[in-house]
DNA sequence: TTGTAAATGAAAATGACTTTCATTTACAAA
DNA sequence: TTTGTAAATGAAAGTCATTTTCATTTACAA
């Protein structure tokens, strides 16, 4: 996933380019690999280029996510947290681990877990077609410090 | 858990009986195997007392989960949505499938998958402390409608 | 160059809570 | 019974994270 990619994603979709798309996707390149909110984004933004309204970047997200370009978590401080799909993995399915400590958010997939899910899903009727599960604790990092 | 029991709770707690908190636990009760949200909770307690407000519902609702006498879940519709806990399992820790056509939610707790969880955090690096692990999918008595 | 669908910023609106404040009220003590 | 008073309450205002409106701008195809 690079800018160019996404700058033609904008364009094949009948959209134009502007000083602000380009310096959100900017931000969400360089953000690639974590999640960020609104907020965050919008302070980035406008340190590159202060024309940048908080309303453009929440609708620039909304297309990018209806999209699939990037994914949406809502965590529990009740803001939205998005993040650049990876190339490859467009339909990707990950879940999360969080640090209750530093914040910190780790990716993780586990077939296991996944084959497990559907089976308890099955016994009870239900045939699933998405799941969220997020794994709240303390990282390595964070357990070594406090020592 | 019955209407004593909460009553005590309250009294234990150096708090007053009153005519609106006697309705908002009737209510609590009457849906004791089901989640609602504070909307519902209102509007079926001014059902029995139209001299019950929002706020008095909500800080009730605060109250008990505080307390640990109901438990609380956030869905993705963005409200929080509340059930009384069970007498023995005031502890009783479980997860949620829900059905995305008639809005059932159904309880689970699988213990097999609460290890794996475990073990896929620890790989990772992570101690958990608690998770959240939602299915969405369609139950069986919806999946038969269809046909 | 231009016409015009898109895009944008500022500000208002939304929605689900959450808090404030001026009054009531439950209930222990007299 | 009366009180005294800490609790409780309703109405309304405040929060907060979006989400939408509306009057202008702007990208870019023709």
């Amino acid at each position: 996933m690079n800018k160019s990619y996404i700058t033609l994603h904008f364009k094949t979709s009948g959209l134009k380019m502007t000083a602000q798309r380009s310096v959100i996707i900017d931000v969400l390149l360089r953000h690639s690999r974590e999640h960020i909110n609104l907020e965050q984004i919008l302070a980035e933004a406008r340190a590159n280029n202060p024309a940048v309204s908080g309303a453009t970047v929440f609708r620039n997200i909304v297309f990018l996510e209806k999209t699939r370009l990037i994914s949406k978590m809502k965590l529990q401080d009740n803001k939205s947290y998005y993040q650049l799909q990876k190339a490859g993995t467009a339909e990707g399915h990950h879940d999360h681990l969080l640090c209750e400590k530093c914040g910190k958010i780790v990716e993780f997939y586990s077939e296991k877990l996944e084959k497990l899910q559907e089976k308890v899903a099955s016994e009870n009727g239900f045939e699933i077609s998405r799941h969220r599960m997020e794994l709240y604790g303390v990282c390595r990092t964070c357990r070594t410090k406090n020592k």
